[in-house]
DNA sequence: TAAACTCATGTGATTGTATAACATTACATC
DNA sequence: GATGTAATGTTATACAATCACATGAGTTTA
């Protein structure tokens, strides 16, 4: 399974939403953004918090709570479930994590701080997930639930498919 | 919890896809297409899968594997995981159930049959899932899509909120 | 400052979801 | 009837998520 980067401490490059990235600025602005969101509402971006929303930063992929607890404990923080969870949902509620329900498992927010409902991208190759797009077709969701006299209040978007990297090695 | 009706043998009547309908003759034909739908194509409708399909066509809403086990176990089938697991992936495989992935459960397909790639409504209140429209959303997710070289295979499209019965519940 | 309160973290235990691995049986075909 | 394949059954286990409860860190208030 091919890996973006190795995520280490140098500046490094990759393919990420499908366009190349310098990873390490990536990370380091994400969770300056969190530092900056929590501290203007008052929340408590503990260092639990943080370690998980950098695990969650250093792949564009989703990890399952058991890789993210792993990871955690690995940092020196406890090892039961509950570790991993509590600190998820305090990401997922605040925006800056995404839970994907097709892989039962957790990707870095791309758009932190902006409320917004996403759509994901999962390529079933690479396990690239890529966020983006809901607009569009969230209003034309709306509109048809809205016939049926259903009132939409969460709209989960996932596509699976083969992204544009995956497609050119292969036909290569 | 509301239930759409007790699925005896007699006819009944209820709300599902947010409009009235007969139940009983409703499984009927869902069993009946199946039935000329495997004898068709070759495939081997067997009575654990039947028997599985049944379970799922008795409510409009998403059952767990578990609860579909406990039925078939109840119905003289084996007790263990793989037992629910096989049939209902021999109903998903061939169009006759959908899985939830935000429940982590399933539901019967309300247009076997017809290839298509649904989507849902799910009803936070009653746990009714009904499934449309997803055609028109497709295609505009198709679209953005394509604009980032990303091959759509597979769509998975649900969204949660509250029904039209239970809106006029709430508001009586 | 101490008491009280709140929230966060930690643990063990449990429940729910899903699959791996393997033995056995039913069925079609030759 | 022998053979190959698909279906069914089992035990065991991996992965996902939550419960219940003890401890600790940080405020707030008296």
């Amino acid at each position: 399974m091919a890996r973006p980067n190795d995520a280490g401490t140098e500046k490094s490059s990759s393919i990420v939403g499908f366009e190349a990235h310098d990873h390490t600025a990536c990370v380091q602005t994400a969770l300056r953004i969190a530092d900056e969101h929590c501290a203007a509402k008052g929340l408590r971006f503990t260092s639990v918090r943080r370690k998980a929303l950098e695990i969650l930063l250093q792949e564009h992929r989703a990890l399952g709570a058991y890789d993210v607890l792993e990871s955690l404990h690995a940092a020196g923080f406890g090892s039961q479930p509950p570790v991993a969870y509590r600190a998820i949902d305090f990401l997922v509620d605040n925006g800056f994590a995404h839970k994907i329900e097709k892989l039962n498992a957790f990707v870095a927010c791309s758009k932190p701080g902006a409320a917004h409902s996403p759509a994901f991208m999962i390529c079933r190759t690479c396990d690239l997930v890529v966020e983006g797009m809901s607009g569009p077709a969230r209003s034309v969701l709306g509109k048809a639930a809205n016939e049926v006299g259903f009132t939409i209040e969460k709209s989960i978007i996932e596509v699976e498919g083969i992204c544009c990297s995956c497609a050119e090695q292969a036909s290569a």
